[in-house]
DNA sequence: ACGGGAGTTGTTGTA
DNA sequence: GTACAACAACTCCCG
């Protein structure tokens, strides 16, 4: 008897996955799959901590499948291999799977797969992921769609009824040869934790969201931290969509269980654009599949003409560029996995325009350094940091400016490096104006215990984005930004301008 | 969801 | 009450 495959990609869950659901409708027997492809190890924007997330979610998934009957196969095998050898002992019938929106690598990987289902004559069913529509050429109906989509009624797990091929093997995770940093901030794998994450979530830290989220301090605390769990699947996009509007509606309707309702509901709303905007960048890898190997503008790319220096690149990784507030930042990144959405978008900015980075390899870096890597949203960002669709304005950030606003009493520098532990808040955002007799007393001579700026901060950010200006605004550049933005470009209308209390404009109107 | 300068409007203190 | 400086807060614009 046949049998049919549920491979499990980034959707680690049995809550809310279709496939799961039309499978076990099937009559053949269904074998569970999760794969680690060797190949991913070799990636330049994959890290061990991607694998070994994964890993920890699938073992959660495991579990979950067990309680309704299935048996989940977790193979280090590459996925042609590992489907020929399935179909050579059972026969495979179909396929089951949720689309997946990755990077350059996984489209092509699927492409092969394809090929492959068409030459054994195996089907190959694939159903929709979060917002993500497929097939479309521009941004028209893509809002109406997700919305839609979002609307759609939550699946439950089905049962199973022992018709799951069992698993013989116990995979070891040790002999895949995974040597992950040890990052400092644990987090629970699976689809319960995720679950928990959420309620905790919409039931205390979401009322502060808004005015929690740009600062790294407080981002921490206030976020959702539902991220890498939606990187993995561990919790579907339409219930976190919905269990945000079902606490939405309770708070409208009976305000007095909150302490401040107002704020509340603007912090929830906020939340939910920022889940739209997810999806929203997700759409623009669908429909650009090699966002992370291309920029969106190449004639404004090949104009920047940006250049790799080691020493930089290095200073910038390591977080040892004499920008405390940035080194800040870097550190934080490396040893949590996680830093906020607007400190990522800083981090990009100094690469870009104080340092004259390439995209690709600060855009490679920071991949790896996340623990939620999500290649759509990741490379559209890149680009977005960088200068190089040119449909969006040069966003050229200040490390000072944003530390002063962001940690003004530098404590979140002082937390990050420890060399700068005990300077004085007047020079911890500029430590290399300190007098040498202060680095002596603070134990922190400039140069030797920590590095003054690579480059002077105000005057490489003009250069860079006079540089940027000037690469897009060639006639070639143009015309290809214009093409970029039908595709791309968000079909939100520009608010209208509130009116002006003005006496022209009151005249106007009579 | 940029930064910095210029210009504008609003607020406070002082004589 | 008035005149005005000093300064904060906001808006617009450009790179």
């Amino acid at each position: 008897m046949p049998v049919d495959v549920i491979w499990f990609k980034k959707d680690l869950r049995v809550r809310d996955h279709q496939p799961l659901i039309e499978a076990a409708k099937s009559c053949n027997n269904l074998l569970f799959l999760f794969l680690v492809e060797p190949e991913r190890l070799e990636l330049e924007d994959t890290d061990h901590i991607h694998i070994e997330w994964e890993l920890d979610n699938a073992e959660e998934l495991a579990k979950s499948l067990a309680a309704i009957g299935g048996h989940l196969h977790i193979k280090f095998e590459n996925a042609i291999r590992a489907l020929q050898s399935f179909h050579e002992e059972f026969e495979i019938g179909r396929i089951f799977s949720h689309q997946e929106t990755g990077n350059s690598w996984s489209y092509q990987r699927d492409l092969q797969v394809k090929e492959w289902c068409n030459l054994n004559k195996v089907e190959w069913l694939e159903f929709p992921t979060n917002g993500v529509i497929r097939g479309l050429t521009d941004r028209d109906l893509w809002k109406k769609k997700r919305d839609s989509r979002m609307r759609i009624e939550l699946l439950e797990p089905p049962n199973l009824e022992s018709r799951s091929v069992p698993n013989p093997d116990i995979f070891d995770r040790t002999s895949i040869g995974l040597n992950p940093r040890k990052l400092s901030f644990n987090r629970e794998p699976g689809e319960s934790a995720a679950a928990t994450r959420l309620a905790d979530f919409l039931g205390h830290e979401a009322k502060n969201f808004q005015w929690g989220i740009s600062s790294p301090v407080n981002a921490v605390k206030f976020g959702s931290g539902l991220s890498p769990y939606l990187t993995v699947g561990a919790i579907s996009m339409r219930r976190v969509v919905q269990t945000t509007n079902d606490r939405i509606h309770e708070i409208r309707t009976k305000p007095d269980i909150v302490s401040d309702a107002k704020m509340w509901l603007k912090s929830l709303a906020s939340f939910r654009k920022r889940l739209a905007w997810r999806c929203h960048f997700i759409q623009k890898l669908e429909m650009e599949s090699d966002l992370d190997l291309v920029a969106q503008n190449k004639i404004i790319d090949s104009n920047l003409n940006r250049v790799m220096d080691e020493e930089r690149f290095i200073r910038w990784k390591t977080g040892t560029t004499g920008w405390p507030f940035l080194d800040a930042c870097m550190r934080q990144l490396a040893s949590t996995g996680w830093i906020n959405f607007r400190m990522r978008a800083m981090i990009m900015s100094a690469a870009s325009y104080n340092l004259w980075l390439p995209w690709r390899d600060a855009g490679c870096h920071l991949a790896k350094q996340f623990i939620d890597y999500e290649p759509g949203i990741h490379w559209s960002q890149v680009g977005m940091q960088s200068g190089t669709t040119g449909i969006n304005t040069i966003r050229a950030y200040s490390m000072t400016k944003q530390g002063k606003d962001q940690d003004p009493e530098g404590d979140y520098i002082r937390k990050w490096i420890p060399e700068l532990s005990m300077v004085p808040t007047k020079y911890i955002h500029e430590p290399w104006k300190m007098p040498i007799e202060v680095q002596e007393n603070v134990s922190c001579l400039i140069d030797t215990q920590y590095p003054s700026p690579i480059v002077d901060e105000v005057t490489s950010r003009k250069e860079g984005v006079n540089r940027s200006y000037a690469a897009r605004s060639t006639k070639e550049s143009r015309t290809q930004s214009k093409l970029v933005l039908q595709k791309h470009g968000s079909r939100t209308r520009p608010r209208k301008r509130k009116a002006k209390k003005d006496k022209s404009v009151q005249q106007k109107l009579f």
